[in-house]
DNA sequence: GACTCTCGGACAAAAGTTATCCGAATTGAG
DNA sequence: CTCAATTCGGATAACTTTTGTCCGAGAGTC
């Protein structure tokens, strides 16, 4: 999985907790990563409809909906693509006793397996929302970090 | 994922059929994919103790174990390895308003969720085995097939 | 003793990931 | 209206992982 991931994920936790547009020079910089690369990967949330970017001098990222209306498995597809891990090559079709395409109307068991496991793990991310790491966050850190790291959002 | 694992599955569900030993040669003859490599996935899976090789004129590769017991998430680890898709980088401690590493004695809320997630994909993975794979192929696929290419093994 | 086979490492090519930079377009403030 | 700040998208390069090949050494069987 894309190291992307982390940072969109991160990122859309701070974002529920500014009010206002976060430029992503700021991201990168509260993050400690190439601001450059951390464009790319707001680009694919944005390209999702995940957040919204503004123009011009106040501009910014912000959520296009409720942090609890954006799940786990929303950023990971958005960055990562909605592509299984596991992707079937057909052996069966090759080599010297390859069965013909035409009687490979189902997937082989192989693929099922797998399809199920990718299902398993996707719908464990889903069920998780943004507003579920936030409440995660804000209930084991100290509330006097939180209000420095809003203070330092604003600046 | 590895485009090995599924040669890997492809290999035991072929190797609980075979009565005798297996040449990898033969194996990737069957699948029809490059000796050279499959080699290396058969020894990931000799490693693991899943396969052993025998030496010699008549030697090649058998199951261990009955195919009942060997899971697929079996041979995903031996080959891919055991490690999670998603690792945490610890993002919390860089930045301007890092929080020192000794506060971090638990892992961060996104690394939590993901966890859980892998746990979910295994999970699944550890409640299927090679038998259950071969009974889905046995059913799906003609026996006049079947008795062909445990003839070609023999060959 | 000759043959067959596995084992393991070294090595090369291909693909994907990570990261950087620059110009164009857009918005808000003076 | 003009200027500064900002995002967007593409082109590009470095790096890592994956994929694939090759060959010699060692071990077993006939």
């Amino acid at each position: 999985m894309s190291g992307g991931v982390e940072w969109g994920l991160h990122c859309c936790v701070v974002l529920s907790g500014a009010g206002a547009p976060v430029p992503a020079a700021k991201l990168a910089e509260l993050h400690d990563v190439s601001q450059s690369y951390l464009a790319k990967q707001l680009q694919l949330l944005s390209r999702a409809g995940l957040v919204r970017s503004s123009l011009g001098q106040a501009g910014g990222y912000v959520l296009t909906r409720s942090a609890s209306e954006i799940t786990v498995l929303d950023v990971i597809e958005a960055i990562d693509g909605a592509q299984p891990a596991f992707r079937c090559t057909e052996v069966r079709q090759r080599g010297p006793l390859a069965t013909p395409a035409e009687r490979c109307d189902t997937p082989c068991p192989i693929a099922r397996v797998m399809a199920a496991a990718d299902r398993a793990w996707r719908e464990s991310l889903r069920g998780i929302t943004i507003a579920d790491l936030v409440a995660d966050v804000s209930r084991t850190t100290p509330a006097e970090q939180l209000d420095r790291a809003r203070a330092w959002l604003r600046a």
